[in-house]
DNA sequence: CAGAATCCTGTGAGATACTG
DNA sequence: CAGTATCTCACAGGATTCTG
């Protein structure tokens, strides 16, 4: 059970205020981190998303294909970014419920839409990490 | 300090096992999660980057216009991700030296060649929330 | 105003063991 | 093979206070 938060001086005026409490007893944010496109970017700003999303671009795979096409990721986290890919309806699951279990993914149509940008995202980043990496060795030079 | 690992029983022939200890001593990957797109994406790849890049496309801004602009941001994660992103050479950072103190940020020429990609994202996510949020709600009517 | 320093917490994520 | 189920720790990140 979460503790209390355990605010010491329950002042008023706090300087940055980022949530209210609405009269449902809810939290909201003040402003609008509920915008559309904010949830949109949550969803896609974990670890491995992006990385799936991009492996599943070629054709269906199957678990196993996918943990060792992924450089890293653990047989929980793949499950895990999976279900919730299946569950926004941007990876579909067929479990052929034959024995030894076989079950494959591939993206959706919504999915496939989300190729395109990610892999934007990764030809920029293939292109500039030369210069990404220059710029910090040189930043690191000065503050060591 | 941290502490040892405290791994219960150290067997070997552990079914997945993701790095490996270098005859340096440093622990590295198998395979490749050293390649150079995922360390950019990695870069990219947490809650902040994008919207700080998104929020700077249009112009400089000061500290407190963007935490004011990106909500529900920290002065702590937002002062955090201006250090890095300045250490890889996305965005510049101009300190007046007045007071009270006066300092701007804006996107180097990489930085917005950044931006364009970003944008793509943003604008898939605008375009599609919709039909996510269907998914969601249409998946969790079956499986509550 | 723009932050630095500190404290605290929830979550991300790995390791391991077990199962149909 | 394709998962669950636990346990655990590290760290992202929020709240608060202090300062030049």
């Amino acid at each position: 059970m979460p503790q209390e938060p355990a605010r010491r001086r329950p002042r008023p005026g706090s300087r940055h205020p980022t949530r209210v409490r609405l009269s449902d007893g809810h939290l909201a944010n003040v402003y609008s981190a509920a915008c559309p496109s904010r949830q949109a970017l949550d969803r896609l700003a974990d670890k491995w998303t992006v990385l799936i999303v991009g492996t599943l671009e070629r054709g269906p795979l199957r678990f196993g294909q996918l943990r060792d096409a992924i450089d890293g990721i653990s047989e929980k986290m793949l499950t895990q970014t999976l279900r919730s890919l299946e569950r926004d309806g941007l990876v579909a699951r067929r479990d052929h419920g034959t024995m030894p279990p076989q079950v494959d993914y591939r993206l959706t149509e919504i999915g496939t839409t989300l190729a395109a940008p990610v892999a934007a995202i990764r030809a920029w980043a293939e292109h500039y990490i030369v210069d990404i990496e220059a710029a910090r060795s040189a930043h690191d030079q000065n503050q060591p």
